[in-house]
DNA sequence: TTTATAAATGAATGTTTGTTTATTTATGGA
DNA sequence: TCCATAAATAAACAAACATTCATTTATAAA
């Protein structure tokens, strides 16, 4: 038999995630994707079983792989300070190295796939998160809020400081661009806030 | 001549908002907002100039409104404190009040027509907010950081709780829902990490 | 080398898309 | 009352849409 063609499938993946960052969910098609990855529309639906499938399946890859490169050197024991910083560190680079997959994946959480990817993949990170929150608590490194409370501090602002460095965000004309410093400070006020 | 029927208008406004809200950019479409609205496609485009202009309009029209109750009593004179509360609690109220059209803004601040809007509508909250932050920095009310770092912290955690809240996010089952307390005890961490 | 089988395709399916055209309908001003 | 004019429409348009079908192509195993 006929075996499938790993180059190709791979290349569907990465225009793909092109197609949907640059012209949105609303702009995307098969017949575009097709066209773009030099592949038949009909050879799609050997890959995928129909486009919600496609799509669902882009979300769950670089879901998981985010949540891997997060997670890289962490463990729950860490001090509070320690942990929250290596956690700020993995997702900005992981996300200035990879800004498709990090505008993909911003895209997609707003969007009705949102939910059925994230109820599967957040499941280990939110697992990882509450133990480490726990512990933190307990040692008094951290303050005792609602989950909820926890994260729109602890997360938000990171991913609204990417948002800006994507968008070029600027305060009167001159434009924002990441830096180190930048989110070093960012980083400082948010553990401020958090120390008990 | 023949008047046009304002009840028609704004009930096309309404499901407007409705369909995008519940279906997303992606499943709306002209034909599917005349049937809801009960009206013939072409009278759509008696109100607007394509589907790009009506999406356009909708944001704008919302948007202004959405600035005009964040600053309902605001004076960038205020103290720090006490004018970052204001904003948190109009902002709160507002959204909470009409959920439509604080989600249509969530999901809109995710397509290429952000673009548009956030130019035109953002300018004068941005011009307040500077002279605000301003005052605050020479009072030694908030620390100085740039611009975006500000924003990230002091505005961020409050749209993640509210989508937290639209989403009924959980942790463990447990269904999340807003509350007073909630957002004061957020908002409290937000001013501590801003203090200098 | 043959054969069975899955990969891959080009062309077509019927549907939905955004938008326009020709026509009818309502109404403020003459 | 009647007329000019804009509102509103039903019906249509080509283009784009997701998906399928009949067929060809490549290859692992026999």
């Amino acid at each position: 038999m006929r075996t499938r063609n790993e180059h190709k499938e791979q290349l569907v993946e990465e225009k793909a995630l092109e197609l949907l960052v640059t012209h949105g969910f609303d702009g995307f098609s098969m017949q575009k994707l097709a066209k773009a990855a030099n592949v038949s529309p009909a050879t799609l639906y050997i890959y995928y079983k129909d486009k919600e499938d496609l799509i669902t399946q882009l979300g769950m890859i670089h879901g998981t792989k985010m949540v891997d490169v997060t997670l890289e050197g962490f463990d729950p024991h860490m001090s509070f300070e320690e942990g929250l910083r290596l956690q700020w560190r993995n997702r900005a680079r992981y996300w200035l190295e990879n800004p498709m997959e990090a505008k993909f994946f911003d895209l997609l959480s707003h969007t009705p796939y949102h939910k059925v990817i994230a109820m599967k993949m957040n499941d280990r990170f939110r697992e990882v998160m509450t133990v480490f929150g726990r512990n933190a608590v307990e040692k008094n490194e951290l303050v005792r809020v609602p989950f909820e409370v926890y994260w729109s501090i602890a997360f938000a602002p990171l991913y609204n400081l990417i948002r800006f460095h994507f968008e070029g965000q600027s305060k009167g004309g001159k434009p924002f661009t990441w830096s180190d410093e930048i989110m070093e400070q960012t980083l400082s006020l948010v553990i401020k806030a958090l120390k008990p």
